[in-house]
RNA sequence: GCGCCCGUAGCUCAAUGGAUAGAGCACCAGACUACGGAUCUGGGGGCUACAGGUUCAAGUCCUGUCGGGCGCACCA
């Protein structure tokens, strides 16, 4: 179904073309690939054009030139649709499609307004995405905040494709790493009362661990030393949990990440979830006893060897609460789960999914994002971390010095799977450099130029009010075409999963609208020192400079405010799929 | 050694199997007496690591080689 007016008569028509063409006798496919329409790179290729008759060429044993030239015959009312449709070789069809149905594009944004750019591939399914996910056991580094920009702008994303999405933070606090943490504030707290210490090995050394100590001392004060060991580390433990949850929840509000719920491992754990799990594994058959451990038969579906799922000690791993957790998931009814990973993961994907295969879903119920790692430049020099030193760099310090909107937009300006370079310098430029800035402030300058143009009571249409025949500059008809495309980008951006197609979309028309607000003038010069002339316009053709020779009426002005009210809704849109803001002014 | 990801302009990166591979940065040369110069215009720059293969069509798919990253726990 196609979201976007232009493409959903280009496509209509070539299916009826197609359709006609088969009930005469001319094609023999049965069912034919689904349509694709690109823009071309070459005007003289028109504003459109479909490679279908290619794609279909060696089914129909024909040469993709017959193809496109039968599929052109029966195109029945090119007139209403077309201005022209031309083959090219091998076998293109390049089609120009009449100018005022390019311009309804501009009607259908301002019906949809905010929605613009939406579909419903997703139909109503459920979806659970899963980020961030952050062991409690330090506040969020650089790396989280990476994870948490995708995984919310994905979430935004299949939101916007018409899927029922929720937001999950899975959080890691029964593990092996909570017990550390425990026992490092309680060394902590021990020196600080001048008593002997033995620090954990590979325990966590952050000043933040300092702060706990100094946090559990104020409240408890001497009595904690005086506790059987392991009590005291318990107490230090359940401490540091909800400080560490808090100090967490605060990096993603002050980041501007909102979930929707929150899973304890511990609670799904007390609540039986991981026997009840392997009970399920078991009777299916997919657990086996060796050498005192219990192993998952993950090489049933695929996975290179099979994994303990409890040591010889009687401990459970990992595996056990991830299977409990997904379990869990799919128990609640979700269509797809989306889990992101940090990408040093990977290999855990294939036993996931043995995982959901054992579990009786299909393999492609759960789709795994992979974040890569983030590079901390700063001037072009790397900024080194070391989680193992506590060195790392904070999430919170990121955002404090560059903000959330640069911060996130940074994040998901690359492909979430390949490394990241973050200059915090280049960040913080404002300038064209700044690929932020640059796309925030043709958002702003629209609106600025509506401050203009109420200022000195020139109204701005919308283009239902607008005479839209008075754009027939070329800059106008790129800028409606890119504005026409976004609802496609969002398409294929959401299947893939991948947010950083709405950046480079974003840059694209940011880099048109410049251009053309560069070039064009919107509204008449404001008469000198006097706001009662306001409203004047150039009645002649010879001003100063040659690239404002054009002629400015109040018609073309309408028109051209209302096209800029779009681009600057588009722009608000793409942004709000990101989580970025879009200054009204900056 | 095995597996996964990657190799595209000097740098950072794009490109549902489609036409002459594109942006930004950097570099060079330019541009406003009216709406925000946080802007715009032009220029040089490429055997898409290499070698085969599939296809009407390959940066994209397959095989191999070389180079880089990450995994290969009864750690999370």
């Amino acid at each position: 179904m196609p979201h976007e007016i232009v493409r959903g008569k280009v496509t209509e028509a070539l299916q009826q073309a197609l359709q006609q063409a088969k009930q005469k006798g001319q094609l023999i496919v049965e069912t034919w690939p689904s349509i694709t329409l690109d823009f071309p790179k070459r005007p003289e290729w028109g504003d459109l054009a479909t490679a279908i008759a290619m794609s279909l060429a060696s089914h129909e044993r024909r040469s993709p030139k017959d193809v496109a030239q039968i599929i052109l015959d029966n195109l029945d009312q090119p007139r209403s649709v077309f201005d022209r449709v031309e083959i090219a070789a091998p076998g293109f069809l390049n089609m120009t499609v009449k100018r005022d149905l390019w311009m309804k594009v501009l009607s259908q944004i301002e019906a949809e307004g905010n929605a613009y750019g939406q579909n419903d591939f997703g139909k109503g399914r459920r979806v659970l995405v899963e980020y961030v996910s952050a062991n409690p056991t330090g506040p969020m580094h650089i790396g989280h905040g990476r994870g948490a920009a995708v995984g919310d702008a994905v979430a935004n994303l299949l939101r916007a494709s018409g899927f029922d999405v929720s937001r999950e933070y899975y959080i890691n606090d029964a593990g092996r790493q909570m017990k550390l943490l425990g026992q490092s504030v309680y060394a902590r707290y021990r020196q600080r009362n001048g008593l002997t210490v033995v620090f954990p090995e590979d325990g966590y050394q952050g000043a933040y661990v300092e702060q706990m100590a100094k946090q559990v001392q104020a409240r408890l004060g001497a009595d904690l030393a005086a506790l059987p060991l392991e009590q005291a580390q318990q107490q230090c433990q359940e401490f540091a949990y909800r400080e560490m949850l808090e100090v967490i929840r605060q990096d993603l509000r002050s980041f501007g990440i909102a979930f929707d719920s929150w899973a304890s491992e511990a609670s799904l754990m007390s609540a039986g979830a991981v026997t009840s799990a392997l009970e399920e594994l078991r009777r299916k058959e997919f657990l086996f006893d060796q050498e005192g451990a219990l192993w998952f038969r993950s090489t049933a579906y695929g996975d290179e060897k099979d994994r303990v799922i409890r040591k010889q000690d009687g401990e459970y791993t990992y595996l056990a609460s991830d299977v409990a957790y997904h379990r869990d998931k799919l128990q609640r009814g979700y269509d797809l789960l989306i889990d992101v990973w940090g990408a040093d993961h990977h290999g855990y994907i294939p036993r996931m999914q043995a995982v959901v295969q054992a579990l009786g879903y299909p393999k492609d119920r759960l789709r795994v994002v992979l974040v890569q790692m983030v590079n901390l430049l700063r001037g072009g020099k790397k900024v080194e971390m070391s989680k193992r030193a506590g060195e790392f760099v904070a999430l919170r310090e990121v955002v404090d010095e560059v903000g959330a909107d640069v911060a996130k937009f940074f994040f998901l300006m690359r492909s979430s799977d390949r490394h990241l370079d973050f200059d915090l310098e280049l960040a913080k430029q404002q300038s064209a450099d700044n690929p932020v800035y640059y796309v925030q402030y043709a958002h702003a300058r629209v609106t600025s130029l509506f401050r203009v143009a109420a200022s000195r009571g020139i109204a701005v249409p919308k283009p239902s009010e607008a005479d839209l025949e008075a754009l027939t500059d070329p800059d106008e008809f790129t800028l409606v075409r890119k504005l026409s495309a976004y609802p496609s980008v969002v398409e294929g951006s959401a299947l893939a999963l991948e947010p950083h197609r709405i950046v480079f979309y974003l840059q694209e028309l940011a880099q048109l609208l410049h251009t053309f607000y560069f070039k064009h003038r919107i509204l008449p010069p404001a008469a000198e020192g006097d706001a009662s002339d306001a409203g004047q316009f150039v009645k002649d053709a010879t001003v100063s400079s040659v690239k404002h020779r054009e002629q400015l009426t109040p018609r073309l002005t309408g028109a051209r405010l209302a096209l800029m009210g779009q681009v600057g809704q588009v722009i608000r849109n793409g942004l709000g799929l990101l989580g970025v803001s879009a200054p009204e002014r900056m």
